[in-house]
DNA sequence: ACTAATAAAACAAACGTTTGAATTAAAACA
DNA sequence: TGTTTTAATTCAAACGTTTGTTTTATTAGT
């Protein structure tokens, strides 16, 4: 498309060197993602991504210059496809919030919405269980890519579902209760998405069935909206 | 102490070759409890545990055969301390049960009792932290040791927990609806344990204070009580 | 032709495991 | 009881393999 420009082009490149470096980069970052998820940092070796990646084990450390460089863009590439998962989800939830501070009732919906929304991905979407797996493993012992993940994406969700929570049970948004709830929600949440083999045995089942996923999100949407209407008994209503 | 006897006893030796053996595979365990649980399996090099537990490097293999099977005995000592944490709070809560079943309030306050004793451990409980960080793992990507945790351990918990909820909500204690729900609640706990960085960041503070873990406990007891109160409308109320 | 990118081969270091000698508590014997 | 024999355990050294990375050569777009 760009050929007859005389132009250096040094962004696109539609076809040639830039763009096949392109697609190494972007499929070694693809087997990063199932294998460090799957493996960890350690147990995934550069011949299993070299392989994985049908590309050549001196591609890691020519594009990202070490192995540890690779799985720190893997966390970069995941903070930005969690961006985009939960965009629409946010955006809209803003917009009601620009109208002016909600009621609770209001706060509560919009709080059930976007709960429901990420309720959705953890359950029905195996790419973002993949996510999950480095992120779970970031939580138990973060390394430098639990800032990467932490500051680019965590960081504004939590603070924006602790505002909602806020808003939903009439505290501060800022205080340690609603950060502690926002908390306790997410849980019940990546549980699904974590626990997942517990969950099938429970269930006695190889896989979810629609149903299975259906009554999960009905359940998780209602206790959700359960524990909003909770308001804590007077002592101490935003301790520390 | 029982020199004076003639017999072989073969199971205490209060002192000498025996005593030494337990005491090496012991120290082995612990190291193995700390260090899979902070680097996993392949993360952990022999001649860490070997350091971490003052041992030689080839006692991993003489008393474990590899270093796989040492993880697996870390598995199922964790699977055995879990079981000796639980036993108080399942016990006073079984023995209730046995004197028939109970109306909704008072499984309700079990399920409170036992959820809140659970709580404990995973907010308070430095060590229980640390096993749930391989358990976790394994939950991520089993191996063969989550057949021992799930078999020894996790599968009565739940079934136990399952069972509570049926009698609270007054469902069919082995509907997917209870098991789910049991999974859902479980997760509202298990993410103080895992997520533990997350919070601490939110929380902006080093380590959680007594204030924190207090409040933290008041609103997981008011949340799993408020989730308990819900009941899922008539469509399908135990499909699969 | 030049150069960025890929591929193959080679590298030292670290890995899990094995070996064999040094211990040392217990059993056997005197 | 005192001594020797036996066997379980510990330890240092070494094993072959695999690791992440580097080097060198080849390919292919500009």
């Amino acid at each position: 498309m760009s050929a007859s420009s005389n132009i250096p082009t040094p962004e696109p490149a539609e076809d040639g060197r830039e763009r096949r470096s392109e697609e190494t980069r972007e499929a070694l970052i693809q087997a990063g993602v199932e294998l460090f998820g799957d493996y960890g940092v350690q147990g995934t070796t550069s011949r299993m991504l070299a392989s994985a990646s049908q590309t050549n084990i001196a591609a890691i450390n020519y594009h990202f210059g070490s192995k540890e460089g690779l799985y720190l863009a893997v966390a970069g590439w995941i903070a930005e496809r969690m961006e985009e998962r939960l965009r629409g989800a946010r955006e809209s939830a803003l917009k009601i919030l620009q109208e002016g501070p909600p009621n609770a009732e209001t706060a509560i919906r919009i709080v059930s919405n976007v709960i429901d929304h990420v309720a959705g991905l953890m359950v029905d979407s195996d790419e973002v269980r993949t996510w999950a797996r480095i992120i779970v493993r970031e939580q138990t012992k973060p390394t430098l890519a639990f800032d990467i993940l932490y500051r680019e994406r965590m960081e504004k969700s939590q603070k924006n579902l602790a505002r909602l929570i806020g808003f939903a049970v009439g505290i501060d948004p800022t205080s340690a209760e609603a950060k502690i709830r926002a908390h306790a929600l997410m849980g019940q949440l990546l549980v699904f998405a974590i626990s997942r083999e517990s969950l099938l045995r429970a269930l006695d089942t190889p896989k979810l069935t629609s149903a299975h996923r259906h009554l999960i999100r009905r359940i998780l949407k209602r206790h959700v909206e359960a524990c909003l209407a909770v308001k804590l008994p007077d002592a101490k209503p935003s301790v520390i």
